[in-house]
DNA sequence: AATTCGGGGCA
DNA sequence: TGCCCAGAATT
């Protein structure tokens, strides 16, 4: 059997070489839990460091569960998708306290946690369990495509089925924990994305992919992102040394997170002057004696399905400033440290006070 | 079924 | 620049 071969290969390449990772050393489903909702979307090298710093702060589920989901998001500051850290502390409080500090200990149970879908709870029950189940994702879906020819959109809905059965088909017997983590980690050191590294490749000889030359083309992927521009303008107002900043809520990006007053405009930037008569913004400007503007700075920040151009004006406010009554509220430089705030702003502060 | 959620690294 | 990364939730 040609799936036999395949699953054989990727063992033995595995057992030669796999990187020596924390979560590797472990059947402990917290930090197994931990690493794989860090790495969704994520790569390893820019995981790790988290995870080391998670594992410190917060050394059992209970712990975690335990904590302010401000530092929650304090700690995963810059690592993105933050929608995954809210989530995580979440079902880190639904095991410490509703499932007394217990994991769900297989995939069915897994896959109904806040955050973990069919990868994850895969993983899961794979590594810190043994349960026998294939993990799905894009290490695999481009592995399983190349070597086997398979043309179909991954990002199709189809793709998921016929893939997950393909992937369920190639698991062995045995050792089907070791596998996940070989196919996987094959796709990330060998089978990569741009140049894999076919001429050293143990499957070589059985691969469609490198048999017709398709290793560029495969996987194939249909996307259509859209991306959009966006105007923000961030009136940094400071008074006594202090900043201004409220949590962002609602919908769409930085949900949890700290910013300042901000206005947005569709098409362009606004001129300073503008924007401080903006609606918005006249109401923390008026009942002040003086308005001091010290910088203006211009940022550009890409994320996924959004180019974001962004405007810093930075206002010196006297202190007897009256302002409005809202959420906004002063922090000090060293509270301001404390806050979680998208890499953008943390960037920008980092800038004006080193 | 399609969108939306971050940020960084690489060719 | 465009693409992808140990995907999941929402609409």
């Amino acid at each position: 059997m040609k799936e036999t071969i395949f699953a054989a290969a990727l063992l033995a390449w595995y057992k030669k070489n796999a990187r020596d990772l924390p979560w590797r050393n472990t059947q402990n489903p917290y930090y197994i839990w931990l690493s794989e909702v860090m790495l969704q979307q994520t790569r390893v090298v820019q995981g790790l460091p988290y995870f080391l710093r998670f594992v410190e702060a917060y050394p059992t589920v209970t712990d975690m569960a335990a904590a302010a989901e401000r530092d929650i998001l304090r700690l995963w500051q810059g690592l993105g998708y933050y929608s995954r850290a809210r989530n995580m502390h979440a079902t880190a409080q639904y095991i410490a306290y509703e499932l007394g500090g217990n994991f769900p200990n297989n995939y069915k149970q897994l896959i109904g946690l806040k955050g973990v879908g069919s990868y994850t709870a895969a993983a899961i029950a794979s590594f810190a369990f043994g349960e026998k189940v294939a993990v799905l994702d894009g290490n695999v879906y481009r592995v399983l495509a190349r070597y086997w020819g398979i043309d179909t959109d991954i990002a199709s809905p189809k793709a998921g089925k016929e893939f997950g059965a393909l992937a369920a088909q190639c698991l062995p017997d045995t050792q089907t924990d070791l596998y996940n983590q070989a196919i996987m980690e094959f796709g990330a050191l060998q089978c990569t994305p741009a140049a894999p590294q076919c001429i050293f490749c143990p499957l070589n000889d059985t691969c469609i992919a490198f048999a017709t030359g398709q290793q560029s083309v495969l996987p194939i992927k249909i996307k259509k992102t859209k991306v959009k521009n966006r105007f923000l303008h961030y009136v940094v107002l400071e008074q006594n040394g202090e900043l201004l900043l409220r949590e962002r809520r609602g919908k769409g990006i930085w949900q949890g997170l700290y910013e300042f007053l901000c206005v947005e405009s569709e098409n362009e930037f606004w001129e300073v002057e503008d924007i401080l008569q903006n609606p918005t913004v006249k109401p923390y400007l008026e009942n002040t004696d003086s308005v001091q503007i010290i910088d203006v700075q211009d940022f550009k920040h890409a994320l996924t399905h959004q180019i974001l151009q962004v405007r810093f004006v930075r206002v010196r406010v006297s202190g007897d400033t009256i302002l409005p009554q809202d959420d906004f509220a002063f922090y000090t430089p060293a509270q301001v440290a404390d806050l979680p705030k998208p890499i953008l702003i943390a960037n920008y502060l980092e800038k004006i006070q080193p």
